[in-house]
DNA sequence: GTTCCGCATGAATCGATAG
DNA sequence: ACTATCGATTCATGCGGAA
């Protein structure tokens, strides 16, 4: 298990990797005009074709069975809703890209304020790329306990009742329990509830850890590649490393790259098997 | 206060109605490929050559205070979604529209279902479109209690609710009112939670009435103007009457027609004043 | 009168089967 | 091959009848 990060401008960066190497791209780009100091800031007009390349590098070097998650949300540029990331996306489908899905991450606590023409904006989008239709999805990893339906149900169900004799499996009753229970759990849906980090670490885009660890876990399995192109303060590369994937992280900025290091050293010494790695490049 | 039902195709039936005459649209069009049996069904490559007319026509009615909110979702097509919505976006954008915002539905009872490669699809967007960037919008009419918006269920917020008594106004006492209801309440966001109706409640409708509420307490006061181009059963005429708001209704299929006017009949005859008209036309 | 349980019902999606 | 139709899958909700 190797955990990198390198420093350097994505677009270039990326021709290092191999193709077909990643199970999983999840990043959180600069969004458009936003992050000036950090990034230089890119203006609405010309953020299509700023990724553009960055979006074909990603696409050589996914798995076929590989998946990229895109966490994104148009600015307001004099009253509208800037339209860079529909652009994007149909851009990205004529590069070759299959436009599989759009969660919605549902901020909870989002930003405070209040406008005479709009409401606080509480949700963003996490758009799902695939390079085939055909793609590793791990369902049953993610799943999550059920409504109030069956709790308000089952509570009724003696100890007995659950604990029921297995030799009495296969006869009706008993089949019909082992049914209820195992309706506990169900699968999710694509609108994801998570509150934003508090937290801020110095990075001004930080996404809470249980957002990549959701996508990891739904798309990526032990020892399974995890990039993020947009490091920032190196969240997704702290959890993917958590989890036992390979993780492979890149930015910019110099300052972030050394964050992320400081963040992943202590769970890598205490974790590390002897075959495991960790290597630092371009720093 | 009149309310208008009128039978025939929206592209046809819209022509018939002024310049600058509607205060807020609010509609949700077939989607594609959707309701073959009722509407048709468009397919997706044709949908924006089918809506294009229609918006434009919505663009021509709607006062340069008014909003146009649209309730859409884009189907799945061969394992992706369809990108039509985004491209009727930016036609519009083309038309004069301004694409103000995009709220979110959350749909807590979703469609039920399971596939290899997808979870089951929880939300539908609702774009906020304008023909001005001064328009209307009455936030307070739609503040909620604070804490979990999921809980304040909007069917309570009856008309009577918002209408402060005039005699306090500017009075000691009900500047506190106003200062402890200021407290108590908070904006909502650009995220709505909203359970679909089941078909048990003996019609079966599209959206539920707190969501055609919800918007026409926020873009318009009484005796304003809601129009529904695609009506179906009449929830959003419906609402809209109730609330005292001049509604007008159109809908190709006159099933649809016959159950909007008997749903409307008994509310008109209970709560209109002598003034109030009811219209019916081109049945 | 409560509370509880059975049941029908969705603006869904995939894969297999049929023309 | 390419489209049209069908069955299977699945879960929150509210109504009606039962305990």
């Amino acid at each position: 298990m190797i955990t990198r990060i390198y420093h350097g401008d994505s677009g270039e960066k990326l021709r290092e990797i191999a193709d077909d190497a990643v199970d999983l791209i999840i990043t959180s780009p600069p969004y458009a005009d936003q992050r000036k100091n950090t990034y230089g800031g890119i203006s609405p007009d010309q953020y299509v074709e700023w990724f553009s390349p960055i979006s074909l590098q990603l696409l050589r070097i996914l798995k076929p069975t590989g998946t990229f998650i895109l966490n994104i949300k148009e600015k307001v540029v004099n009253g509208e809703r800037s339209t860079y990331v529909m652009e994007l996306v149909l851009t990205m489908r004529k590069q070759g890209w299959l436009w599989t899905e759009e969660f919605i991450w549902h901020k909870k606590n989002c930003y405070p304020g209040k406008w005479p023409n709009r409401f606080r904006d509480a949700w963003e989008r996490l758009i799902q790329f695939n390079k085939s239709r055909k793609f590793n999805m791990y369902q049953e990893a993610v799943m999550v306990p059920m409504g109030d339906w069956a709790n308000a149900r089952l509570k009724n169900l003696s100890a007995t009742d659950k604990t029921r004799d297995p030799s009495k499996v296969g006869s009706g009753f008993g089949k019909k329990i082992a049914n209820w229970l195992e309706r506990e759990k169900a699968y999710p849906t694509n609108v994801l509830h998570l509150a934003t980090e508090c937290g801020n670490r110095g990075h001004s885009a930080a996404f809470p850890e249980e957002l990549p660890e959701w996508f990891i876990q739904l798309f990526t399995r032990e020892d399974d590649t995890v990039l993020d192109p947009f490091m920032g303060s190196g969240t997704t590369v702290l959890v993917a490393q958590r989890m036992r994937r390979n993780a492979i992280g890149i930015d910019i900025v110099s300052d972030y790259c050394e964050m992320a290091r400081s963040r992943l050293r202590p769970v890598q010494l205490s974790l590390f098997t002897p075959e495991d790695g960790y290597e630092e490049a371009q720093f």
